[in-house]
This record gives C-alpha cells, sequence and structure tokens, in this order.
DNA sequence: ATGGTCGCGTAGCGA
C-alpha cells in the first residue's frame, strides 16, 4: 500500500511543529507540499530527511514553494510545469516511484489562487490551467498510475463551499474557473474524493479571519486527480481536519489517498 | 460593521 498525501503547509518553516508531528503519526509514504515559502539554502531537509524521507523541491523565496517527500527513492524528477519558459513561479514539482507493482508518478501542484478576477492575475490562473491540462494529456499517455495532487485554488462545485452566493466573484469559484476545472477532468481524471466519498460539506481550507474554522466556514480546494489506473487501485480516502487545530496551524489541512500500488 | 488574520520580512503584498 501506498499513502500519498497533499498539503498547503504555509511556509514549511513556520509549520515544522505540526509537520513533524503530522509525519510521523500519519505515516505517509509520499507528501506533496505547497507554499514552502522557502529555497534550497532555507528548507529544513535534515529534520525531514531524519523522519525517513526523500525530498525534492522546487523553491522560491517568500512566495510558493513546492515539494514531494518520499519515503521511497525517486526515480525521476520534473521541476517547473511546461508550456512557459518565462514563468518564474515555483509551483509544479514532478516524481516517478518505484510502486510493488510497477511505477507511479505524483505531481504536487499549486494552482494560482487567480484573485482579483478579471485581471492579470486571473489570466495567469486559466493560462496555467491550460498548460496543466496540456501536461496532463500527455501523462495520461503512459496508462500508468498518476496523482496529481494539490492546492487547486478550485471550488469544484456549490456543495464545496459553505456558502455559495458568497463565493460567485471570487477566482477559486467563477464559473470559467470551474470549467476549467471540468475540462481537465474531463481528459480522463478523477477525483478522488469523489470516487471515494462526494459528500457535502466536506472542506480542506478555512480562512484565518473571521473565525471560519471555529464557524466551519471552509472550502474544498485541495484534490488528488487520478488516472484511470489510479483509480482503479485507490483503498482509502482522508481529509486530516484535526490539523487544523492547535497552535499555528496551516489554513489547509492535508488531503491523504491510499493506493494498492 | 467595508472590518477581520496570517507569513514574509520589516512596508506592503499575497492569500
Amino acid at each position: 500500500m501506498i499513502k500519498i498525501a497533499t498539503w498547503n503547509v504555509n511556509s514549511v518553516r513556520t509549520r515544522m511543529h505540526a509537520v513533524t508531528k503530522w509525519l510521523s503519526e500519519a505515516a505517509p509514504d509520499v507528501v506533496c507540499l505547497q507554499e514552502i515559502k522557502s529555497t534550497e539554502e532555507t528548507f529544513p531537509y535534515m529534520e525531514i530527511e531524519a523522519l525517513g524521507y526523500n525530498v525534492e523541491i522546487l523553491g522560491q523565496k517568500s512566495y510558493n514553494g513546492v515539494a514531494i517527500l518520499s519515503k521511497r527513492p525517486f526515480e525521476e524528477i520534473t521541476k517547473g510545469l511546461p508550456g512557459d519558459d518565462t514563468d518564474e513561479q515555483a509551483r509544479y514539482i514532478e516524481a516517478v516511484i518505484a510502486g510493488d507493482n510497477g511505477p507511479f508518478r505524483v505531481a504536487s501542484i499549486y494552482l494560482p489562487n487567480g484573485n482579483p478576477a478579471p485581471g492579470p492575475k486571473y489570466d495567469y490562473k486559466l493560462a496555467w490551467m491550460d498548460r496543466l491540462k496540456v501536461h496532463a494529456k500527455a501523462l495520461l499517455k503512459f496508462e500508468e498510475p498518476l496523482v496529481l495532487s494539490g492546492d487547486y485554488n478550485v471550488i469544484p462545485e456549490a456543495k464545496d463551499v459553505y456558502s455559495p452566493p458568497d463565493w460567485l466573484g471570487e477566482a477559486l469559484y467563477m464559473p470559467k474557473t470551474r470549467a476549467k476545472f471540468r475540462e481537465i477532468l474531463g481528459l480522463g481524471l478523477t477525483e478522488a474524493f469523489e470516487q471515494m466519498d462526494g459528500r457535502a460539506g466536506q472542506y480542506t481550507f478555512w480562512d484565518y479571519q473571521r473565525g471560519a474554522w471555529q464557524n466551519n466556514e471552509g472550502i474544498r480546494i485541495d484534490h488528488l486527480l487520478l488516472s484511470p489506473q489510479a483509480t482503479d487501485n485507490i483503498v482509502k480516502f482522508e481529509i486530516h481536519k484535526n490539523t487544523r487545530d492547535g497552535i499555528k496551524p496551516s489554513d489547509h489541512v492535508p488531503v491523504v489517498g491510499t493506493f494498492d500500488f
């Protein structure tokens, strides 16, 4: 069994107390981190490697930054989303890892927020989603287990947000955003959540402001997108809500899939 | 109620 998790930690250095505790307790085999807000110079390699993980990052100072942690060695690493050589934001890293019955591929994705919409930031979001679609289409041709995991900054449906009317003008919920997300799914990917759960009100993010966590005013924006070969082999899906409690939590919680790879 | 909270880095932006 391979346990694959995604977690937007909102600064890996500030979150190390929570990250090390969760890694020890949940013991995932592969972890996709987003918003590490660190470069290779400042990333806490030692503490994470001490817990038994190999670490690869695409870092950036102050903003963004993604990482993949794996108990198994990496067979291949790709840094950056193809399709725009001028894009300097660190939002994509991909790895091939050996499973028990052959290799599987995992990506750590930090899709742009896109607010305010409309505007140049929203244009960047939509263009980034187009690039992701092109790349996902190419990856699906391998016909292998593939898990595209991360903070998509997309609320797929009304059931995935506490108050849909409040989000109509938000880049995370605008019709064009959701349509593009459906286009990506339409390539032949399945959302792990929809496959295994699908209920309304299952959130992965609660804002720091306005007592959102205490009032359960959340949104579901962290997703695992699966190729058919991964969908066929998922055995468990969990949202680790308890990490939203405690001292200095991230505003996102881990989303975890277990696979018979 | 046009606020409110984080993180980075030390002003103001991004979320």
